[in-house]
DNA sequence: GGCTGGGCTTGACGGAGGTCAAGGCGGGCT
DNA sequence: AGCCCGCCTTGACCTCCGTCAAGCCCAGCC
């Protein structure tokens, strides 16, 4: 598969390491690749590309107020995000899945705002933002793409602003990440949940007890069934229905 | 004052209208003139900008779904950003005072995600996007800026999330609002609030009641003083330990 | 096997804040 | 002036969810 290739869209498959070819799982392929640069272009965006891990369950990949040089993609396994607030409690911001963006939140204060911890065996394609910002001035197509990125974040916090109740909450958290396993390729019913039921409810500001029970109300009402860490979406129609409210659309 | 003059930061007086002057309030003039370019870039930079208003109290300046071509500076006035959710009930996303930019979520998706009305007599700037991206790639500082600009929007949403009381919510809003206040140079302790209180209810996910016991209760405490709209903080010191743990700096 | 420990579940209880209802107040109107 | 209408306040009640406490279950380990 040469770099010049078009590829398709939301490849599952992460590329075998080799950093001169470029990371086929991440947002910035589509940008590059479909708009005919020419070779010397896509070497440039090759030698800033630095594949790094893996990371094991509980490595940091970067802590809050390390100074920030780069963003990543997620190549492989699951980043969880947070910080800890005042009284040492962890607030979980979210978590990262194949083909997601990290650090962008990193870029005004030239320091990370966050910790990012491995939930499993996590692999990245490491971009140096300076490097990356540079190149964009000659690359329209990839200074759009950046933007494109930042600005999608700016709206993300939606999933935990806002009143909702404990019930809304997890549909909206479960439906999330269904389309996003399935935007990747994986099965949108049978999610395999790499985090503790911990972090979903610091993620979903509740506690885990009520994590807990929404679950059993849930897999009681038969919209989905629960086992340990493997949950099947039985019933997408319902669970979407009780979502729409926190994810509008 | 000529457009490469070194101006004053964060300037509170908005010039007089002339679109071809470079607008003072915004936070795009410290990006370009600080760094030297010359005439000719800030020519281009001035033809891209369109100062609009005034908007008067109610009126919209965008709606959600409409076509997104330019993002806006705010040179006088407040403006709230709000979606409908699925019921039909307001949710404010934000408050945006002089100096602050609005639309920055409008970019990944090309329609503004929200709606954006005036609270009171609002001056804009306005941007044209696609112009600005496209001089971006001749100005890294503006390009810079820009990222800077998206980055910070990533984690404003912090004030929302998070499950704080109702004291510590209503604290860091006050707190939040006299420092961007001051920033643009207007009182730090006396506050018009142009927002109703139901507003401010919707943007902290509380009861407007809630909003109205809580400012009760802080001026009982002698840290708030509170006539109808008009606000002054007595005690900075005790307000910013209460907000501290929402705001974390 | 038995022990340990972390993650998860379940139950009982209490409190912060939402909801409902009523009344006050000030500004803009005729 | 007098009225009206939004905005705001205050009180009474109730509910959802957090907290506390106890126990379960599976994995890993000796």
């Amino acid at each position: 598969m040469s770099p010049t290739a078009r590829r398709p869209r939301h490849n599952p498959i992460a590329d075998d390491g080799d950093a001169l070819h470029f990371c086929s799982t991440c947002a910035f392929s589509d940008a590059c690749l479909s708009q005919g640069y020419d070779k010397s272009d896509l070497m440039d965006l090759h030698v800033l590309v630095e594949h790094v891990g893996p990371f094991h369950e509980g490595e940091h990949i970067f802590r809050e107020g390390d100074e920030f040089n780069a963003i990543a993609a997620v190549r492989a396994g699951t980043v969880k995000t947070y910080v800890l607030d005042a009284t040492g409690h962890e607030q979980v911001l979210g978590f990262h899945l194949p083909g997601e963006i990290i650090g962008l939140n990193a870029i005004s204060q030239s320091r990370y705002p966050c910790n990012a911890v491995a939930l499993d065996t996590v692999m990245l394609c490491r971009f140096s933002f300076p490097k990356m910002a540079l190149l964009a001035t000659r690359m329209p197509g990839l200074q759009a793409q950046l933007f494109r990125l930042l600005s999608q974040d700016i709206g993300k916090a939606a999933l935990l602003a806002g009143d909702y109740t404990a019930d809304q909450r997890m549909a909206a958290f479960l439906v999330a990440l269904s389309r996003r396993f399935a935007q990747r390729g994986f099965s949108a019913t049978r999610l395999h949940l790499t985090m503790t039921r911990t972090d979903i409810a610091n993620y979903l500001r509740l506690a885990p007890e009520t994590v807990s029970r929404v679950l059993r109300r849930l897999q009681e009402d038969g919209m989905v069934k629960v086992e340990r860490r493997e949950l099947e979406i039985l019933d997408p129609d319902r669970l979407e229905t009780l979502a729409m409210a926190v994810l509008r659309n």
